[in-house]
DNA sequence: CTGAAAGCGCTTACAG
DNA sequence: CTGAAAGCGCTTACAG
């Protein structure tokens, strides 16, 4: 690879100089910017971004922790959390947990020892470590959709789902169910138990509680979208209908939700917003070398379609 | 952040001695060893893997193209690719292009000022010259899934196309179909073009042609199972039954596929193993500093489900 | 307006 | 077995 002095060299100026036009630095002359561009154009001279990181003290690059590339829900929050970091100049390093503390342990060493300048995580394991290993190095962390946030110094980026989980026992209930059950998600991540407590609580204010999924159920409340399509998909092998036997819900109206043959009633989050604003928040406070300590929580609308029926009399 | 100096100090050594622990090399006394280690742990010490990189030449990062990461076969893939590379000690830089020139060439660019040690694509847009412009900087690549892969210097893990669609349509054909339609990928995507090629040729091979999607088909072969699974949505809307009016396949066989509301005939491909092995392979070329220069092409499985069916009277 | 010099945090021969 | 020194490719005061 060419360096800045093979182009100071051709261009006959210091590297200082090459440097200044690079940068866009002001102080430089017209012909003496033109030579130095033609220099770069004709070696195809491209800048070492890591030699400026080390002198820099900045990555240039983000992180981003999602627990399931595989899930559409977070699938779109790190393509909109990339996107914008790229908006910025800013690369994404990526990596998927499968909710593994193991797995979370090694991407955060991996982070700390690349300097990534912040990380947006989309979801982590039942108590996991991750957010303070890197909030103890001053790397700031926004979570998006992530349960309990207890650390005033993370950035959140959340759906109120005590809220909407609400919204969902309402629907059911006026629909005739009485015997409701909560399915967590299919990883064992953090953000499953409160909504699993919101369900219990709107249970708890009309009298009844979860019957579990062994207590012949007549509506599921799934985790997110993809445990809901999973659960129809049990269900209907095992000869029931949904939503003739029994309604389900589920959460995050990933674009598959609105699918003609699944037209599942959930609970609606934009996933890619959610994504950019995460990124924007983080990376606001890399530059002024600060945490986030901030939190924006938003009350998803419930979305009405054809996986929730009446009660089976 | 601490630095080797640090440490360094506290254990009452030299940096070069600590730098000999930390990369394990054998000259170390052993006392010396544990000093050293303590020192590490009691300061927490982090190796700047930025300053390690410029040194060696070697990022230790690979980067990930990926036209859509909402798509589950490209997300699998990236996923399998990521997995490998982290198991090898390489991070991922993904970024998703959205089959954009103008973004493949800002995703380019930015691995090559960032030194990515070697590259994988999943998929690039039609006449794509983001191949072409890492391979020319001596960074190996391999693609994935990508349709015509014709400089010499790339290593390509691949599908047979020709075969698979000779498949589909032998399947279709047997079961009455005359009438048939191949539709594109969503995005302007390379990869469509060979398999829209191997459907024809198929279709030839039987004194048949493609008669457009206009063409009142009672047959549509997708280019993928997100682009069968929108079809499917589109036609039942419209009023139609999969497969009683019209029979459908896709391509990939994503998790979605075998849903029990979805059922679709799909051509099988193993996208987190093709992810491994792409990276295994430029990985390879990397550490070599050479071009990858070689081809895998595995044929998949038809996998015949519920979305075919005979043709209409 | 331009260049010499120091320094970012490591690694790597090389001496001792 | 251990350390001093040079160098990876940039940036950034500072002189001139």
């Amino acid at each position: 690879m060419t360096t800045l002095f093979d182009v100071a060299r051709r261009a006959g100026v210091s590297k200082s100089t090459v440097s200044n036009v690079i940068r866009g630095d002001g102080r430089v002359a017209e012909t003496t910017r033109e030579r130095v561009e033609r220099a770069i154009e004709e070696i195809q001279y491209r800048p070492n971004v890591i030699a400026r990181s080390l002198k820099a003290r900045s990555s240039m690059t983000i992180g981003i922790i999602v627990p399931d590339l595989t899930n559409p829900f977070h699938a779109e929050l790190a393509a909109g959390a990339e996107r914008a970091a790229n908006a910025s100049g800013y690369a994404a390093l990526i990596t998927h947990t499968e909710a593994s503390p193991h797995t979370e342990q090694d991407a955060a060493r991996a982070f700390i020892e690349r300097r990534v300048d912040c990380v947006v995580v989309t979801g982590v394991s039942v108590g996991s470590s991750l957010p303070a290993l890197l909030l103890d190095r001053e790397i700031p962390v926004v979570v998006a959709s992530f349960g309990e946030a207890d650390d005033p110094r993370l950035g959140v980026i959340d759906n109120d789902d005590l809220t909407a989980m609400e919204l969902v026992v309402a629907h059911l209930f006026e629909l005739g169910h009485r015997r409701m059950a909560f399915v967590g998600p299919l990883l064992l991540e953090q953000s499953g138990e409160r909504r699993r407590l919101g369900f219990a609580q709107a249970l708890h204010r009309r009298g009844l509680q979860d019957v579990g999924i062994g207590g012949k159920p007549t509506a599921i409340a799934a985790h997110n979208d993809m445990q809901a399509i999973a659960v129809i998909d049990r269900l209907e092998r095992e000869g029931q209908k949904v939503p003739r036997d029994v309604s389900v819900t589920g959460y995050d109206d990933i674009p598959l939700a609105s699918h003609n043959r699944i037209q599942l009633t959930t609970v609606h989050a934009d996933a890619a917003e959610m994504g950019r604003r995460a990124v924007e928040l983080a990376l606001g406070a890399a530059r002024e070398s600060r945490h986030v300590a901030y939190r924006e929580i938003q009350t998803g609308q419930l979305i009405v379609r054809a996986t929730t029926g009446r009660a089976p009399a």
